[in-house]
DNA sequence: GTACAGATTGAG
DNA sequence: TCAATCTGTACT
């Protein structure tokens, strides 16, 4: 069975793959060999030139958000606050620059190494940091790469179990955007990110 | 050339 | 509540 996530996946609306993602299956090959999975819990959408919260906003293209704009399954990251790597996922088509924040993940341990190893995935740092993820991945694409890809492992997530809210941090963006409900997290799950 | 603020985190 | 830490971007 292939379970690798086709570039089909990643080209519908930006809203739509920002829940589909959901209990979707994020695995890292490290440098060393060894195999890092979570499954996905927490996305945010940011959905083009008609966001104010969203890096192109304006139809703004400059060398750091260049990636948005690639056609979707594409990594697009950049550092925040000077210390932490933001990870990405490129939506829709060639030249539409949208994408999804990934925000956390649920570590794939059986149950004890899993609650000791959530707290090291449960934000969209802390995730880049845990599976070693940094500009080396610019521009990456997830239906090719190697070393970082997107598997569908057969969980089921019901409409019922995705709850929706405002994004977070964007307070920037203005009242309407930054109530705008494109955060989508899996229902109490202990992965997801703090602020609730 | 220089100033500035950010899609966060963890400590106090 | 707040400092850490740094780079892309805008502006002088």
């Amino acid at each position: 069975m292939k379970r690798r996530m086709p570039r089909t996946f990643y080209t519908h609306p930006t809203l739509t793959v920002a829940k589909d993602l959901l209990g979707k299956f994020l695995v890292r090959r490290m440098p060393g060999g060894k195999v890092l999975a979570g499954k996905i819990v927490e996305t945010e959408a940011y959905i083009g030139p008609q966001d104010r919260a969203s890096h192109a906003f304006g139809g703004k293209r400059t060398p750091r958000n260049e990636a948005e704009y690639l056609i979707g399954g594409h990594v697009y990251i950049y550092l925040v606050y000077g210390m932490y790597w933001q990870f990405n996922i490129s939506t829709g088509r060639q030249g539409s620059p949208e994408c999804v924040l990934i925000r956390a993940l649920e570590p794939d341990l059986n149950v004890k190494w899993k609650m000791q190893n959530v707290k090291f995935s449960n934000g969209p740092g802390k995730l880049c940091r845990w599976m070693k993820l940094d500009k080396s991945f610019y521009g990456e694409d997830l239906t090719k790469s190697r070393r970082l890809w997107l598997e569908n492992r057969g969980v089921r997530v019901s409409r019922a179990q995705i709850v929706s809210g405002p994004r977070v941090g964007i307070d920037y963006a203005g009242a309407y955007f930054a109530a705008r409900p494109w955060r989508f997290y899996l229902q109490g799950n202990p992965a997801v990110s703090k602020p609730h």
